[in-house]
Order: structure tokens, then sequence, then C-alpha cells
DNA sequence: TGTACATCAGTGAACGCGCGTTCACTGATGTAC
DNA sequence: TGTACATCAGTGAACGCGCGTTCACTGATGTAC
């Protein structure tokens, strides 16, 4: 990662070094301001180097992007792995999204990426057949509504988490013990799906939310 | 909000329609790329207008996460009262990030905001309040660490929700029929819930997330 | 009712800065023969 | 083993652009007397 000491006119590895440095630089200032000027700064190279790997910003977004589903695929797939697997995938991926926050960032933001690049959507796919998968188990044989009522829940919950610590909403007390959070927020969700229980039986007479463009 | 047509020279309310302007400017580039520039053209003022009013942009986010903890306490208290508040308040929250996309993505922001300016901070605390209130009385008498639990499942699944959903990151059918994604949902997290309650028997014998800086 | 003056809202020219992009180039590598 | 040449990686000067900030200014309003 340190640049070599006699400084050869080929890098070698530019392409790798350029992605550790965008995502250094994403974690420092966030992908929007994000520049390809201080990529090639931070690797030590010319301002137009990235440029010459990546085309433009898109670019890099995306091949970090495509890194960071593979690498949550990685992460969640060996803990959802057993009985509790939904559980463990979602302290899984909060966890990822904890310790990568760049790729994390960049990966939910469809805007900053060429999204009909071939390999992002194939480690996209890959990196959610893992969280749909552990949903599957758990429910063993309900019908189709289910399943995606309960994939959408168990996704909102852990994403929701991971985005309020990282943008720093969550009271501090919160952050501290990864292994007393999770059993806290576990409870929760055991709580809350007893609150919906009770209430959701009311809900289909009376709500009527706005709807969107 | 069309200018005058004779143009005085006094616009008379200008600083709300800088906040009009910024709101519109940012539902349509996000906040990354807001400039006080921008805002003034839309405003049909001198560029040196906005900084006459808020200072820089950390005033004009700061305006308008003030405004919107307001709007959103009004929407979710409205919709929080009753016996099913914690279900309506939750289908309210994610109504009001879909209805209010710029206030919500700023709300969420902090390191955009002079987070020590009070007007914010009793707006903030005042909308929280909705959402606490809610809670308690859903649980009507547990422990304190349930309370905060159980707010945290709450407040991680409707804001992760609406993020996936804001960011385009949900799958097409989910984003159409609003009550019916209400009850899809509500659905999924009586599932998780239950799911959850089994899981977290062996949760605290087996996994430890990776800790955090 | 009239006049003087302070105050405030908004203007517009000027500045320096970092950015993305272009392009002719140079240095290194790999391959053909 | 040696030579020629194509290819590729990376350079650095130059460009035009939009930005935030500064500052002397001007036009309108409100108040004192």
């Amino acid at each position: 990662m340190a640049p070599l000491p006699d400084k050869p006119y080929h890098h070698g590895r530019l392409r790798e070094a350029l992605l550790e440095a965008a995502v250094a630089e994403i974690e420092a200032v966030g992908p929007a301001r994000l520049s390809m000027r201080e990529i090639a700064r931070r690797a030590g190279v010319s301002h137009a180097a990235p440029a010459h790997h990546f085309g433009d910003k898109a670019g890099i977004f995306t091949a970090i992007a495509t890194d960071g589903y593979r690498l949550m695929r990685e992460a969640t797939s060996q803990a959802a792995i057993g009985g509790n697997a939904l559980l463990q995938g979602g302290i899984a991926y909060v966890g990822f999204a904890l310790t990568h926050r760049a790729h994390f960032e960049v990966m939910f933001r469809p805007e900053l990426h060429r999204t009909d690049d071939p390999e992002l959507t194939a480690a996209r796919d890959s990196a959610f057949d893992v969280m749909h998968r552990a949903v599957e188990a758990a429910l063993d044989g309900s019908d189709p509504g289910d399943i995606q009522g309960t994939t959408t829940a168990a996704w909102s919950v852990a994403h929701g988490f991971a985005v309020l610590w990282l943008n720093g909403n969550l009271p501090p007390e919160l952050t501290e013990d990864p292994d007393a959070v999770a059993s806290l927020v576990a409870g929760g969700i055991v709580a809350l799906g007893d609150i919906t229980r009770r209430q959701a039986t009311s809900l289909a007479s009376t709500t009527r939310p706005s709807a969107v463009p």
C-alpha cells in the first residue's frame, strides 16, 4: 500500500491502489465529495491516471459497489448457516455496514453506478440470494407473499439500523457493546412483532397513507 | 411562488422563497450537489442573496431540517392517536419520508447541520417524543430496556424501509399500492418477530459481530 | 404633513480555487521474427 | 540472443466551468422630530 521507494513508471497494481484510495477518501468525506484528482493524489499518481482505468466516477463507484456486494455476500453467507440463520445474517449485515462504510454507502445508491454493468448485477444478485435463502429457510413453506413481506421487513430493520448508526442518529449508549445491542434490538423486534400483530387487525379499515408519484 | 411582474427591489418573503428553492433543488439533485448560486437562480435573486439570510449552506440545511422535524411531528402525531398508534405512526413516518424527500434526507444527516441550533434541537426532540410515546403506550409498563429496544426496532424498520424505497432499492412491484405494501410489511414484521423469538434463544452463546472503533 | 437619517435587503463585479476533461507526450513491456 | 515495433500505462500542461466569498454599492423602508 505504501509507494515503493524507487517509484517505477509502471505501478503494477494501480487499479487496486486507486480503488483503495477511493474507498479511503469516501470514508473521509463521503461519496458525494469524492474527486478523481484526490484519488490520484492519495495513490501518488498523476491526476489523469484514474480516468485511464475507470473512465469516470461512475466507473469507480461501480467497481466499489461490485467489490462491496462480494464482500457482503462473503460476510453474511458465513454467518447465515445453521438454525438461527436469519438473525445471524442480520447481525452480519449490520457488521458489514459498520466495517465497510464506504462500500455500503456506495452499494445502495444506484444513481452512482452504471446499473447495467454485468459484474455489478451478478454480484448484487448473488448477495441478495443469501438473504432470500435465509428467510425461506426460516419460514419453510409459507406462501410467497409471506416470504416477500418477511424479506422486506428483515432487510428494512437491518438496513435502517445500520444507516441510523452510520449517520450518527442513534443515542451513544446504543453504539458501544455490539453483543448487548444485538440482544436489545432482537428483543425489540420480538416485541414489535407482537404489537404489530395486535394493531394490524384494525389496519385495513382505517388507514390511507399518502400516495407517491 | 412565481416572481411578481414588476419585480420590486425588496422581495418580502425571500427567506421562505429561498428555502422552497433549496428544497426543490435538493429533490432534483440531492443535498450534496446543492449550491448557493443555484438556490439564488431558482428564486430569481442575485447569487449573494442566500448568504445574506443563512450565512452558508449549513444555515440552509439547519433551517430545512428544523422545518422537516416540525412537519414530521405534525404528520406522525395525527396518525399516532388511538389503539394502533405505533403501526399508524410508522406508516405516517414512511409517508412523510416519501412526500418530503428533501427534508427527510437532510434531517438525518447531522453533519450537514449546525447541531447546536436551539430551534433544530427543540423541533427534533419534539418529533422524537411522538415516537417514544407511541412505543410506551403500546408496551404499557414494560421495563426501560424493552422500551429502548422496541423503539430502536420500530424506528429502524420504518427508517430502513423509507431509505430503501427512496434510493430505488426496492423491487418495483413493492412501490405501487401503499395500502397493500403496508399490510405486506406489517405481516412481515409479525413473522420476523416470531422467527427472531425462536432464533434468539441461541444468540448469547454463539455470535460475536465485529466491533467498531 | 414634511424632512432627515439610520437601518436593512438585495446587487453585481471581482477574486481565487478545485474540478473534469482533453491531448500530445514519454517510459516500459511484450511479442514477432 | 538480438532487434524492431506495436501496445499499453501513466504524465503533465492547458482549457473552461461553477463554485463560495468578499465588498463597496444602491434601493426601499421605517422612525424621529
